[in-house]
RNA sequence: GGGCCGUUAGCUCAGGUGGUAGAGCAUCUGACUUUUAAUCAGGUGGUCGCAGGUUCGAUCCCUGCACGGCCCA
């Protein structure tokens, strides 16, 4: 934008005096925006290094650090100010018999808070024990244009928080750290998975025909191709497809999207892991659970006992197992088993179960132990063999084909994650992918499609494979005790704001 | 989708029963050589979310809408 006038949007008095800084800065040759600072230090390491000095040599330590202007208290002939850079803040100390009264003025008066900076000096202790940083020379690298939310109360605002989140990061060190936690848990697991011999892999986003869970598709479109696509639900069959491949352990950080409410538990795009290993079954894949996740703990928390909305949950395996009639059994006080299915209804019904709509037996039970058990479950639980109904992917459980060995995990009355058995029998999986179609026609918008290919690839052969699926957010919201989804996703989905 | 709550200065928040819009911080001017929510003196800053209605008069009462939060489905 050579010279052209400088255009904000919606300039207050606040930022044009910014912009008035900035053309003066720029007059007498300074530019704003520098390129580069050749940085040496940071705010926590030199805490670190002379927590313990406390008589620091006068002109022994040079430092270099960078970092935004957050507070200035001028006063007269000096000023005292903090530098905040990612690791944490530091105090400057900058004096007029330094640099004479033309450069300190241009530091009490043409530096705004919110400025990025660089700054050479000297380190020292005040009078009252701050390590601080005796100014020898300092540059403007970024001018703020907008104003920093209020230094002591900072940005207490829900909403702009997550609209904003550059700000929130700036000011809510706790918002950051959980998002320094989701990057440790997301790299623990992966650690831990390539130590197992497993591959990551990438696959689809955009996929012809989407599968893998029960849920709605966003659906888009391409040009080129003059097809729509859906954006993935799940990558479960493209897994399974390199499974029947041969790459005999997979896995994969899934961005997942699902066209559905938003609330506290929901985004509507969310993180799944999803992992693949032949030759295992599902309870392969429960001793894999219980590792991940009491190991994320262990190494983001140093410990396997956390507490979450104060409540305390020992992750230290191994967990609970529960089938799901046990289940229903121990938590309801009813036997499933030997129940017709008039007398399952009708006690969903004195518990204001919705059962209208529940068409299969299979999925009223699970609709019990979702609706009324899952909700009980505080420490971590593998609540197994699910109803064939609800699980369209899983392998029949041995020596009874009404259920399936499947597993969910719950944590703290959340659902974790879920494991199968994988189906891997191509005639059983044509049948159930008929099923669901049959649902769908039914008015289950949430059924499965039937993917041609995939079976095609059973058709060859896939070993016998188990899977798990282990929800990054929701994980991340257990070791970081936050409630609301949105805490743990840097931007999570909003209305967009008014547009102007 | 339903219920409840919120939306006032850049930020954090007050505004009894309808009568010219308030504070702290930030910002601007001045004082101040170890402060740290610096201090002291003075000033600037508002479409009270938006649109209607009631009223002589609405930040306040009513209706609708937008955005957000919590709870429920």
């Amino acid at each position: 934008m050579p010279g052209g006038s400088v255009f904000v949007d919606d300039a207050n008095a606040l930022m044009q005096q910014r912009l008035e800084k900035l053309e003066q800065l720029r007059e007498i040759g300074t530019d704003p925006y520098v390129y580069r600072y050749p940085v040496e230090h940071n705010a926590a390491e030199l805490h670190a290094r002379f927590e313990d000095v406390t008589d620091i040599p006068e002109d022994t330590h040079r430092v270099c650090v960078a970092g935004r202007l957050m507070t200035r208290r001028s006063m007269g002939k000096i000023i005292f100010a903090h530098l905040q850079d990612e690791t944490g803040r530091i105090q400057l100390y900058i004096s007029r018999q330094e640099f004479g009264k033309e450069t300190f003025d241009t530091f009490r008066k043409v530096l705004d808070i919110g400025d990025i900076i660089g700054v050479r000096g000297v380190l020292f202790r005040t009078r009252t024990g701050e390590l601080t940083i005796r100014v020898t020379q300092f540059e403007l690298l970024s001018k703020a244009l907008r104003p920093l939310p209020e230094k002591w109360h900072g940005l207490r605002d829900i909403e702009t928080r997550y609209r904003q989140r550059y700000v929130d990061l700036i000011f809510n060190p706790e918002a950051k750290l959980v998002f320094i936690r989701r990057s440790h848990i997301i790299q623990s697991i992966r650690n831990a998975l390539n130590s197992r011999g497993f591959l990551e892999v990438e696959t689809p986003i955009l996929q012809p025909v989407y599968g893998g869970a029960n849920a709605r598709p966003f659906i888009t479109h391409h040009n080129a191709l003059n097809v729509d696509l859906y954006l993935r639900i799940a990558d479960e069959l493209y897994l399974k497809r390199l499974i029947v491949g041969g790459m005999d352990r997979v896995y994969e950080f899934a961005k997942d999207f699902r066209n559905e409410g938003i609330d506290r538990n929901h985004n509507p795009e969310f993180t799944l892991l999803e992992m693949y290993q032949a030759y295992a079954d599902y309870e392969d894949m429960m001793i894999l659970a219980e590792s991940l996740v009491s190991q994320a703990a262990q190494d983001v928390l140093g410990s396997m006992q956390i507490t979450y909305q104060g409540e305390e949950i020992d992750l230290t395996p191994p967990w609970t197992r529960l089938t799901m009639i046990d289940a229903i059994q121990k938590y309801l006080g009813i036997d499933v088993e030997n129940m017709s299915d008039d007398e399952l209804e009708a006690f969903a019904r004195t518990k204001n179960i919705e059962v209208d709509g529940l068409v299969s037996r299979g999925k009223l039970v699970a609709e019990l132990a979702d609706e009324l058990v899952e909700p009980q479950l505080v420490q971590p639980t593998f609540i197994m063999d699910y109803p064939v109904e609800v699980s369209p992917l899983a392998k029949k459980k041995r020596g009874n084909p009404n259920l399936v060995e499947r597993f969910e995990i719950f944590i703290a009355r959340m659902e974790i994650g879920n494991a199968f058995s994988e189906l891997n029998d191509p005639v059983d999986q044509r049948q159930r992918f008929l099923e669901q179609a049959k649902e769908r026609e039914a008015g289950d918008t949430e059924a499965q499609m039937l993917d041609e290919d995939y079976l095609r690839a059973l058709e060859y052969g896939m070993p016998p494979t188990g899977g798990l699926g282990i929800g990054i957010d929701r994980l991340t919201m257990l070791l970081t005790d936050s409630t609301s989804i949105r805490d743990v996703i840097l931007f999570p989905q909003m209305r967009p704001e008014k547009s102007s």
